[in-house]
RNA sequence: GGGCGGUUAGCUCAGUUGGUUAGAGCGCCUCGCUUACACCGAGGAGGUCGCAGGUUCGAGUCCUGCACUGCCCA
């Protein structure tokens, strides 16, 4: 018997002896079962982290309630596979690389895309595995031996088979359209990668002389440099105060250009002056509108959100500087009529906090309506559950108010969309292979389109993507539907919810295999296709003082710090016990240093236990009784008549099933704070009375 | 503007379907170095459960309104 323990738990040692061990004997790994298995399956698959990221609380929550899920699945004898890896994040992994080139005086597109995409790969292998060398140490126990990035080989096949099919069905189109434009990035973004500020703006009242009157027509706006580019002044047809001008034209000032007065709902008579520019290259609604009056659409900015040529005296001013000067010029011409204090909420790129700037372009997108009906279908019907329950109304809502995904970045570090383009008759060609010759001209000039996927589009299609689709394989039979999702809610919509929209459309008459369908207890589920069968969603692990955790902020809190310090167990105990479904976490250190002496506390029961050990009654030694071993595992294994044994026994009895109990329905704060008070208040006390 | 959540001890948080003296950690006070543990033990002080109404035999828990605060969407 192992009798001299140091007297105090020191977990770095311990944590980092037993974290490679586990990875070392591969003890999460899991082979195919092969058919004819009949014991449940579990799986989960781990959102993948960025690659160029660095573990956060939020990890580290997430990680945690995976890895009590996941081992609990084990001890009940659930075959178990968590599937770990890593994202390519295309825009985040790109300025990563275009940093280090700066600092050797490089640019990007000297380098040019293939020596870039080199370079990025170059940094991959030798940083991208950073997060998860850190999983590794904090012993999470996923299995590395299907360990996969989203730019593997086989991954990038399964998106292009997904664009080309989706392309094939209608479902992806192309076109000029306003997207949000991130100047910065000089890329287009998605409507979830803009987050919106209400900051105190301001909002001008520009008049427009009615063109043979002396009359003029006063609109209102918070971005005046953009009237360069107006083709028309809107009024609604039922707004009386301007039914003697419809039909008649105005001056644009500055540009001294005629543009049409035009009768649209844009306008709303109470708002404002009831008359509004309409600058359908700058604007999404105006945009709208020009395609109802075949308005002309003249774009005054460049990718960098500076004036372009059609800005005339203005061109090549910045977008703000520009501003300032059509202000001036307005002003002094006597078109400014007022400028008013107004509360504007700013769109700004969520990766860089740049203003986002509305820009006409050629993308890509898809048409997600038939897509979002499936995928909600799928969780009103119960098929998919999401707990806590106000999420899936989130969900729900989110899903029947949907747009189209714009899906193509003009980035270089991502899945290249498989379109090329004809050189001598611009047709687009969508194929699985690059092409030979154009099919409409033959001409043998193609060019594939420079644009790269949205991250997300490949992130989407992991649940089936990394069990082998689009090959029809066993694991795909055993492990799909995935058993759970588990996730935080920030990319309910970015993720989750395309997962569920491309699992029900991809996997559209997938069967599992109905043994292990049955064995898993759920039998009764109709809906094969969905990506998973059960989600949880978690909270947002903040600061003490509850503000959100921002580099900007400076108020990161390095899990690893509080690691080095209390250990991986108090750290990873302390979230646990603050996770009540639901609520944000304000992570507070304090908590950690008191489930610090917990662990503490178990060590030195363990030190107290080995050193009575030979005094105990075989019967009740773990594992073991004077025959031997002991066939059963749990209580019942136990042989005692001793009053005190059985209270105790019954008390953990009691205790396990409130652990599993609150495990079921994701309380994770409730099964720790049984164990924690099993172990205080009952162990601890009746160890004391021996 | 629409939707959702929070407001419980000095601080950070539990308290699922309403039911006896509302719990934990940290902090504070008193006592104790008793061979598992001072990352400890024993004990204690500390709460009009945001405010105002209502339902009920009974409300931190349900309903209505208000205040403050946070988040999401437009």
């Amino acid at each position: 018997m192992p009798h001299e323990l140091p007297k105090a738990y020191e977990p770095g040692a311990i944590e980092m002896r037993w974290a490679e061990y586990w990875v070392q004997e591969k003890l999460f790994s899991v082979a195919t079962p092969p058919p004819g298995e009949t014991r449940p399956v579990f799986t989960l698959l781990l959102p993948p982290p960025n690659v160029t990221g660095r573990l956060h609380m939020g990890h580290m929550l997430n990680q945690t309630q995976m890895d009590i899920i996941v081992r609990w699945h084990r001890m009940r004898g659930f075959i178990t596979l968590w599937l770990p890896g890593t994202d390519h994040a295309g825009i985040a992994t790109q300025m990563m690389v275009e940093k280090q080139l700066e600092k050797e005086g490089k640019k990007r597109r000297e380098l040019g895309r293939e020596k870039f995409i080199e370079r990025v790969w170059e940094w991959k292998r030798e940083y991208g595995g950073a997060i998860l060398d850190q999983m590794k140490r904090l012993g999470a126990s996923v299995d590395w031996d299907r360990e996969y990035f989203t730019m593997d080989e086989n991954l990038s096949h399964a998106v292009r088979e997904v664009f080309v099919r989706l392309y094939e069905q209608g479902l992806i189109y192309r076109g000029h359209y306003i997207v949000n434009w991130c100047p910065w990035h000089e890329t287009a973004i998605s409507d979830l990668e803009v987050k919106h500020d209400d900051v105190p703006g301001k909002l001008w009242e520009i008049r427009y002389p009615v063109v043979g009157t002396d009359e003029f027509i006063t609109v209102a706006t918070t971005r005046p440099e953009t009237m360069l580019g107006d083709t028309a002044i809107a009024v609604n047809a039922k707004d009386e105060r301007y039914t003697h001008l419809h039909g008649k034209k105005v001056l644009l000032p500055l540009m001294k250009r005629e543009i049409p007065i035009i009768t649209d709902d844009l306008a709303q008579p109470e708002f404002g002056t009831g008359a509004v520019k309409v600058t359908p290259a700058h604007d999404p609604n105006d945009f709208q509108a020009g395609k109802r009056h075949n308005l002309p659409e003249i774009s005054v900015m460049d990718e960098h959100a500076r004036m372009n040529s059609n800005a005339g005296a203005y061109a090549g001013l910045d977008r703000f500087e520009a501003r300032k000067r059509v202000l001036h010029d307005l002003r002094e011409q006597g078109f400014l009529v007022a400028e008013k204090d107004y509360t504007l909420a700013l769109g700004k790129c969520d990766r860089c906090g740049t203003v986002v700037e509305p820009r006409l372009s050629e993308q890509w997108f898809i048409k997600i309506k038939p897509l979002a009906e499936r995928a909600k279908a799928a969780v009103e019907s119960g098929e998919i559950t999401i707990v806590p329950e106000n999420f899936r109304q989130i969900y729900l809502n989110w899903m029947a108010n949907i747009y189209d995904w714009c899906i193509s970045r003009q980035l270089w570090w991502g899945h290249r969309i498989p379109a090329w383009t004809c050189a001598g008759c611009k047709e687009v060609i969508v194929a699985r292979e690059a092409p030979s010759k154009c099919g409409k001209c033959g001409g043998t000039q193609l060019e594939q389109v420079s644009d790269v996927l949205d991250t997300w589009f490949s992130s989407g299609l992991l649940p089936f993507t990394t069990l082998g689709w689009p090959e029809k394989t066993r694991d795909l039979e055993v492990f799909y539907p995935n058993t759970l999702m588990i996730t935080g809610f920030d990319i309910l919509f970015f993720w989750l919810a395309r997962m569920i929209m491309f699992g029900c459309h991809f996997m559209q008459g997938h069967q599992q295999d109905p043994v292990i369908k049955k064995a898993n207890g759920e039998a009764d589920k109709k809906d094969d296709s969905v990506p998973f069968r059960h989600v949880y969603v978690h909270a947002l692990v903040r600061d003490a003082e509850r503000q959100k955790m921002s580099k900007t902020k400076g108020n990161v809190i390095d899990p690893l710090h509080i690691i080095e310090r209390f250990g991986t167990d108090a750290t990873r105990f302390t979230l646990a016990a603050m996770a009540a479904p639901g609520t944000d976490i304000a992570f507070n250190e304090s908590r950690t240093e008191g489930y610090r002496a917990f662990a503490n506390k178990i060590w030195n029961a363990a030190r107290f236990m080995f050193m009575n050990v030979d005094r105990v009654e075989p019967g009740l030694r773990p594992g073991r009784t004077d025959q031997g071993v002991r066939p059963q595992a749990g209580i019942s294994g136990f042989n005692t008549q001793a009053l005190e044994d059985r209270w105790i026994l019954s008390r953990l009895n009691r205790v396990t099933a409130d652990v599993n109990e609150a495990l079921q329905s994701y309380r994770f704060h409730e099964a720790a704070n049984r164990i924690y008070d099993f172990f205080l208040s009952g162990v601890d006390q009746a160890s004391a009375a021996v």
